[in-house]
DNA sequence: CATGAATGAGCCTTCATTCAT
DNA sequence: AATGAATGAAGGCTCATTCAT
């Protein structure tokens, strides 16, 4: 069961206003759809048409990178290593995290609009436990975190970056703030 | 030179205020002015004497644990233990932070609107850095860290925590995540 | 280029706005737009939407008076006789100014909400300087004025008349202020 | 029946009020007795107790002026030459209205708060009334201005001046103003 | 008398949402 | 379908006035 196809200059207002809502986002302009409308030039009507409210609009935005990080996820399952493969899956989460504007407020939000973000949520949050099994089976992670932790750390990881003063530095810095919290802050004698 | 003395019934008003805020705060709820008046039994202009601003009165909320936080960080420079200095400093921020849901807003604010809270922001950005300096200087810290990062990997902590699923564990759930932090998610052979 | 044009039901709402804004302002009442709102039994929203401020609404309301204004002035430059021109011109000025209340107020304003408003007095300006430079070059009328002397005047006689007690004389009051202005107040013996 | 005398702190806290308000007048902002308390360090009930009003205040800062100006006034009435007489008191109430800005709002209000201004505005009346009677008995002075219109000339032109651009000319172009007003906006002929 | 804290009506403005065109 | 005008609840803030201290 597919949605009916859109018409064609419905299609073509569907895209103007994610491009102006993501445009918004990524401008730190909180989304309301009075102005996306006014900005892509359409009515309010039609936007409500599309998108009942701002949340609907904002994942909309959003689930695009939610569908990239969840096949990265699935791909990531079939790497040899676990380590490895946590390790990779990690650093595009909070990647992504940090370059899209509206991803960390949908993750982070605790409700969904649309179904398929809390499908994407959860697929998001299985393949990471799945992950997150294999390396502390394989030992090569701390025992005490369950797959429940692993948006609220990357959540927070990339929380940290936004707090940091210097907004150009943020990718940069959430990279270090992630190798961190791998290695860990504290430093241990490693094998002779 | 210290502030004018409050006369009584004003100062019970700025309790009752401040105790109506920080339950605001508590809950979840956006601080507004006026609600804060109409549950404080108060007209809305004696809010606004005591408070010209939600964030003032935020502020308020905020600043004694502010001031504990200082208070602790001034004693810890004392600590023989560099590592444990600056662990036990870490620990009780984060502890704040969750415990206190004022002091994460604030803490993350790019600007203050009250003098007090930029000192205290101030120190506590010292404090933090002479602690992790020393830590570092002791060999027990890894060195990619500044003093600029300490606030906002403790805010990103705290909204991990926050954003976990279920609000009775969050204190627990702010140490593990410390300690994870802290030790580091992978496991690394320690020496024989 | 003309403004796009307006909805029927728009059209109406505007009209009732500035109908009502009128009689505000004829009565008295200072310009509020809830208190218009309310009086044209319309949200504050679509006032709003209408006129961003209320110094934008009584511009509109006065706009058509300066448009009146500004075109006999034009007209009034083709006249042969330069005294008559200049005289019918000032006289046109303050019967406008008192029968329209909203009218002194825009013109004594010294800054404005509509670019037409400053255009239209502009023009005024000019036009009123031009009317007064003939005269003086003909010979009939005192050397020590200048055209920026002209609006206050009129800003003044008019403002007398309304200062004046009884409010139903208002214009024969303005028309005998003008005169003695014209005329001057003290008699000086004719030619023989 | 005079006042009781009133107390030395009293009077001198009543002096304050007074000059602060004259100061606020002066400076163009609005007349609120809150501010007024603030500026002269008093409680609000001190200016309360001394002002009932802010109309009240206003015409206290404004009496001295109408006072001097109605003793200039019966000064004048013995005044030889009637033209002479007039004129010098039209002077000194323009110069008096420009120069003190609480006396315009005072002068133009159609009702007073305090009976003594009620009184000034009276004689001030009274007196120009003679003096308009005197001239115009002398053949010095139109005909067709009664006493009634005194005040309200006197009042249009002040605003007049009020409204020319420049502020620091008031008091020349109020001058200006009048005497355009005394000998006529247009030229006739002389005797020859 | 003096004080200044408290009051709350009232104005301003925004914005999510509906619905006539 | 698209439009955008209309709505009005809701929140923000000020300020004249009162009254407990």
């Amino acid at each position: 069961m597919t949605t009916a196809p859109m018409r064609k200059d419905a299609a073509r207002n569907w895209e103007r206003i994610v491009a102006v809502a993501r445009q918004l986002v990524d401008e730190g302009t909180p989304l309301q759809l009075n102005d996306v409308a006014r900005r892509a030039q359409l009515g309010v009507g039609t936007v409500y048409r599309h998108f009942p409210t701002a949340e609907a609009l904002l994942e909309t935005v959003a689930n695009p990178c939610l569908e990239t990080l969840a096949a990265h996820g699935e791909q990531a399952l079939t790497d040899d290593d676990p380590g490895r493969a946590l390790t990779d899956f990690l650093i595009r989460t909070i990647e992504a995290q940090v370059t899209e504007a509206a991803l960390s407020t949908v993750t982070a939000a605790p409700t969904d609009a649309l179904p398929r973000t809390t499908e994407l949520k959860q697929t998001l949050r299985s393949v990471g436990g799945q992950l997150l099994e294999r390396a502390r089976d394989a030992g090569v992670v701390r025992a005490d975190l369950t797959s429940e932790d692993l948006v609220p750390l990357m959540c927070g990881i990339a929380y940290a970056a936004n707090v940091h003063s210097v907004p150009a530095a943020r990718v940069e810095t959430a990279h270090r703030y992630l190798t961190a919290l791998l290695e860990g802050l504290c430093i241990r004698k490693g094998p002779t």
